[in-house]
DNA sequence: CAGGCGACTTGACCTAGATCAAAGAGCCGA
DNA sequence: TCGGCTCTTTGATCTAGGTCAAGTCGCCTG
């Protein structure tokens, strides 16, 4: 399955207008870049580029899920990040990447040849700016999941995933009730540090406890919300989610 | 013990000049931070800000070490960074802090008030564009981090940890024979997720199997370098240090 | 110079989560 | 409709690292 970009050279009407590195291009600024980029898609489950590659172009993400994550020699891997549509790959100024990046789903990446990008970023404001505020929401949520990865408990690293995927699904027009796993049970265990065994297991024991019931093995329900935000180990306040 | 900062008012002595969020400025824009900036100083063991603070100043480490560490309701703490010359703290757009810092040794701050800082980052690009960078660098900081908080054995963590130390004393001009461990103990086991038990005990079996020596408790000496790149974890190849 | 205190080490034991192994449960192609 | 995938669950067992509890070491203060 591959997506269609609609009206695919205007940025005006792309998805991630307002959220991407080209956030806060005027209409002039847009235009640059609407004759620099290129889109590329990538079957789910295909790597994207591997860890050292050289790096031709930077990219956002458009459309689908990909992951960042790092294999130590032994096979043990470490997710360090789920990118989404207006997630950005690369680094202005370095050659290669630190992380494999893969197609979690079907991907599409909006895409701009480096050396030109690298001369926009320190020509155009706007785009440095919006760099930088990306980059800094990212590293905070970064350090959040440090703070997971070093000190919560299994249940408490499953509990804090799930109230991602419901706090991401959170629309305050219409409330969701399923929701679903972007990830493999796999998948899920590499985010969080755990194993794949560990994962199921603590998912079944929220289950049994009535905290979530299962849709389909992909498909899940908050049965008890307050639960979950007590599950998770993070202040208690729990925190309206819309 | 309080720093005494050298010519206070001029930039262009500053020993961070050339590496802060000042780093890309001209000498024009070099004088309109001067006549922002002020210094404040904290004693080893003090706090800076605590999480959820308001922020009424963003400032850049000028002498001295602090960390970034949130502690979970129940007094597991994890740090997620250590704060050296030239970092920065705080967010701009934001009007709180996500972590909690504390000065590890004698620290000496440069700072702004946050609204006047603000509108200079829209103004002065050369600031948001090394912001851009700054952040990108912590970003994969902390997400190689991540990989040792999520996957790393406690060994291969002391391991890596040492590394680190070792590394950022290297120096071209002059082999460093001694290295003073940043933290204590505890601190080490906040920074790498573990408990300092096991931090005082993996360090024991490095210096008896002869990969370090012990100068004092809180000074080392490498005895086997590669033996040490081994114990990380990381790919094999070992990196030359200097 | 004693005594007290904080930082560190060491030992004995315990447990959360890893590991190893064996079933299910869907799903696809022949 | 049947095998043969892959993904997931569940069970039995093992172990790295946590927990609890004494020490030890160096240092400061009286």
């Amino acid at each position: 399955m591959t997506f269609i970009i609609n009206d695919r050279d205007k940025c005006g009407s792309c998805p991630i207008r307002h959220r991407a590195v080209c956030a806060r291009c005027d209409d002039d600024e847009l235009e640059i870049l609407e004759g620099m980029k290129s889109y590329t898609s990538y079957d789910a489950g295909q790597p994207i580029i591997w860890r050292g590659d050289h790096l031709t172009h930077l990219s956002s993400v458009v459309q689908g899920t990909a992951s960042l994550s790092r294999t130590l020699e032994d096979g043990r891997t470490q997710m360090v990040g789920l990118l989404l549509p207006s997630d950005f790959i690369g680094r202005p100024g370095r050659e290669t990447v630190d992380f494999d990046v893969t197609a979690v789903t079907d991907v599409t990446l909006c895409r701009f040849q480096r050396p030109a990008f690298e001369e926009l970023v320190t020509r155009v404001p706007h785009i440095s700016q919006r760099m930088m505020e990306m980059a800094l929401d990212e590293l905070n949520a970064a350090r959040e999941w440090m703070v997971l990865l070093g000190r919560k408990t299994a249940r408490e690293k499953i509990a804090t995933f799930l109230e991602m995927v419901v706090r991401r699904d959170a629309n305050p027009a219409q409330q969701v009730l399923d929701h679903t796993l972007p990830l493999s049970r796999e998948q899920i265990a590499n985010f969080l540090g755990l194993t794949l065994e560990t994962v199921s297991r603590q998912l079944t024991a929220l289950k049994r406890e009535g905290v979530i019931e299962y849709v389909d093995r992909r498909q899940f329900r908050i049965a008890d919300l307050n639960a979950l935000f007590l599950a998770s180990g993070d202040d208690a306040d729990g925190g309206v989610i819309i």
